[in-house]
DNA sequence: AAGATGTTTCAGTAATTTCTGAAATGACTC
DNA sequence: GAGTCATTTCAGAAATTACTGAAACATCTT
């Protein structure tokens, strides 16, 4: 099957940038196809455009799962599965953010806390402790962070990216409003 | 040469960790080291105390230095290199944001700029492109609110981040003051 | 329940990436 | 400029990862 030349880059790129995050390129090719696809595809029509086998779509397909970017639906009256890619993109920032946290930082989260809290003994070890205390502290910072962020609306979202770094200007403003006290974590409304 | 216990497990999950992200297991474990070394090292004690040939830690240490993650030292009377990591933990989160940004995002924003500007023909094409451009609109605005945040000093960047979801809240605030217009991007103060 | 159709698993192969030792390069000393 | 010491390059070996076809499995039909 013969795709149309827009589409064959967006799909070859895809390819190409998947190996740097953590898919393979067939992984890529198979998600960027489904995206820009305007309805959803059956696995052979995959295989077919692709120019791969069968059974590596059915794989890299289980792989977009983990990753919660497609779905398998049926059609009545037909028996193959019809897969498709997320529509929103914004859902899709957030789930890509959700998976990647899950996958790259949290392991590392808790390894620090457990060696943070390892007896030290030569002050070499001292000192990889304290590098340790400041790695934790700062992607706890951000993580925290993000998860603050995650619970906001496409909309004031989007406002908040809009603002830019004018958000340094209205975080002076606000110290200087008493009643605009610092907010707890998780007790902000959604 | 044999490492501390804490020194190594943190050093073999960076070598784990360092394949989910752009590099390879070897990079991850000599950056590791560097980060939580109390002292500049030489790349022979590198490779002594990972066990690694000394021609690949030449390698990675290029690699470490394309990511602009350490820095290479002289000292008096030694004609020998010393390596350290970065020490500001802040500055490496800016750096890190700063070259996975330039690997990973700006190669994709050129295409999709390109192949929006590419005539449609078919009603599949159209779609695709119009998939591409919300994907493009996307990452812009993101890339472009980091931007922003990039040029605030630690101190605002820190209480930003604490403040979280909080921000919100300041956004519902801000709109009712009529002199904190929307700031045009570029125009704030760093 | 036998056949048809579609999906997944998996062992072996292919392709890619990583790592090494040897040679080349560079930089300083006597 | 010959000799030493440190670093880099690079071709090939080793290790890892990706991909395929065949078989197993699952589900529906007659």
């Amino acid at each position: 099957m013969n795709l149309p030349p827009t589409i064959e880059r967006f799909v070859l790129h895809f390819g190409e940038m998947g190996g740097r995050w953590g898919v393979n390129r067939t992984v890529g090719q198979i998600y960027a196809l489904l995206f820009v696809s305007d309805r959803p595809l059956t696995a052979e029509e995959i295989a077919g455009s692709l120019g791969m086998s069968r059974s590596n779509v059915s794989m890299g397909l289980k792989e977009l799962e983990s990753w919660r970017l497609i779905r398998k639906r049926h059609l009545l009256g037909d028996r193959r599965e019809h897969i498709e890619a997320l529509d929103d993109v914004w859902q899709i920032v957030r789930t890509l953010a959700e998976e990647r946290r899950k996958r790259e930082v949290d392991p590392t989260l808790t390894l620090l806390r457990d060696l943070l809290l390892e007896p030290t003994a030569a002050p070499a070890e001292q000192h990889a402790q304290d590098k340790m205390r400041q790695m934790h502290d700062v992607i706890e910072l951000l993580t925290g962070w993000a998860d603050d962020v995650q619970k906001l609306d496409n909309d004031s979202l989007m406002r908040l990216l809009m603002l830019g770094a004018g958000v340094s200007r209205l975080l002076e403003f606000k110290n200087r409003i008493p009643g605009l006290g610092p907010a707890k974590r998780g007790e902000e409304d959604a």
